[in-house]
DNA sequence: TACCTCAAGAGTGTATACAAAATACATGTA
DNA sequence: TACATGTATTTTGTATACACTCTTGAGGTA
């Protein structure tokens, strides 16, 4: 009943996912270096046996790499990964923008536009981390209010997998005038509930988005 | 470098993954079922180790649910879980549609042909499962020759999804012309290497697809 | 009868032990 | 020195044992 007894209740395994997941984006496992089994279970002070179930999801959702009798690796993204994964986030992005203006009340519409001005404000204060993190949230929760559960999965899965780069990209200086620019467009066409316009914004969005972080990698 | 020993030396993990993947495609573990641990290590004559982790792929891949202290369950879908994926297959294949028409050769259009043609000689004799699985595999590389690895790896996991109740619907008669002739569209299209219109008619393609096999569900 | 309570059993989660494979390294040879 | 060979060490894969949690159902109570 109380949330925090529901994550203490939750599986080691999932437990053990969630802190390697966590270790990856903020690079503290660098990407392409081996995954020390006995090191971290040493750290998280787990046994093997969930540790090993913890790499196997992380496995499926293409962060990490098993490789058999040789050990798992941190998945390092190739130019090509990012830019395929980009392809199709700006397409899973596009498809989510023409829902959520023919599915969303006025008040999930409302508050889509509220996350942006706060995103704004951060923007002119030029304070990146914020800034990052609700740029995540507007696009997590415009997918969620598409209301297409598949399309939401999909979204999160792509968006784990390249978080640790752009998390790494919102740390130095870029064309971040650039990607307001985009975000300021998103809201004029949700404001009129124009799903075609909006979709072509998300899509046109993150293609150029490839741009930005390309040379992070 | 031999084929069959490369598969021998996959890890026991995969051989179950692969197995249990299989038995619920056919049906042999139904939908919504538990899956009983005990029963399957000694059908499977593996330990329990590596069965409950390709538990965890499964269930990463969306085909098992596993529920904390309650055994896992085969995922069934309801109506609106195979409504949600159709619709983001569709999006996934219009963008497969566009990108093939763009980057594939002369030869592999040759080949998607050849391959819709030979389909098309299974449905003049009504035989039913090889057309599906040709079908299947028309899908496949036509997503596989867009040239994006991580639309590829989409497409197969929402079509791994789906394939039980496809497998189901395939098997009892339907509105199999009309299948057929959004296909004849589709490869006129590529013919003319008009990336829009295939877009188009993979997306139109899948929605029909749902008035389809909803009913089977 | 309907509803608790609390064993007993079954099933699930985790740790550990052992087996198998890969890697690192030392030794010998050309 | 460069390379091959065999052995020690480390790491990975799997089986199993034990602990814990859920489920079931028998017995008791209102």
């Amino acid at each position: 009943m109380v949330p925090s007894i529901a994550i203490t209740n939750r599986s080691l395994h999932d437990q053990v996912a969630n802190r390697v997941r966590d270790l990856i984006i903020d690079g503290s496992l660098e990407p392409g270096s081996r995954i020390d089994e006995a090191q971290l279970i040493e750290d998280l002070g787990v046994s093997r046996t969930p540790f090993r179930e913890a790499l196997r999801t992380l496995a499926a959702e293409g962060l990490v790499i098993v490789r058999p009798s040789k050990g798992s690796i941190v998945r390092k993204l190739t130019p090509e990964d990012v830019f395929s994964m980009l392809e199709v986030l700006g397409q899973l992005e596009r498809l989510a923008g023409e829902l959520v203006c023919v599915r969303a009340s006025d008040e999930e519409i409302e508050s889509l536009v509220t996350l942006h001005e706060r995103m704004m404000s951060y923007y002119d204060d030029r304070d990146r981390m914020p800034y990052y993190k609700l740029n995540q949230e507007f696009h997590s929760r415009l997918t969620e209010l598409s209301k297409n559960e598949t399309l939401k999965e999909m979204q999160s899965n792509i968006q784990a997998r390249l978080k640790h780069i752009r998390y790494i990209g919102s740390q130095k200086p870029g064309s971040w005038d650039g990607a307001v620019a985009d975000h300021e467009e998103m809201v004029l066409a949700l404001n009129d509930r124009d799903g075609e316009r909006l979709g072509e914004a998300m899509a046109s969005h993150l293609l150029k988005t490839w741009v930005r972080v390309k040379d992070s990698i």
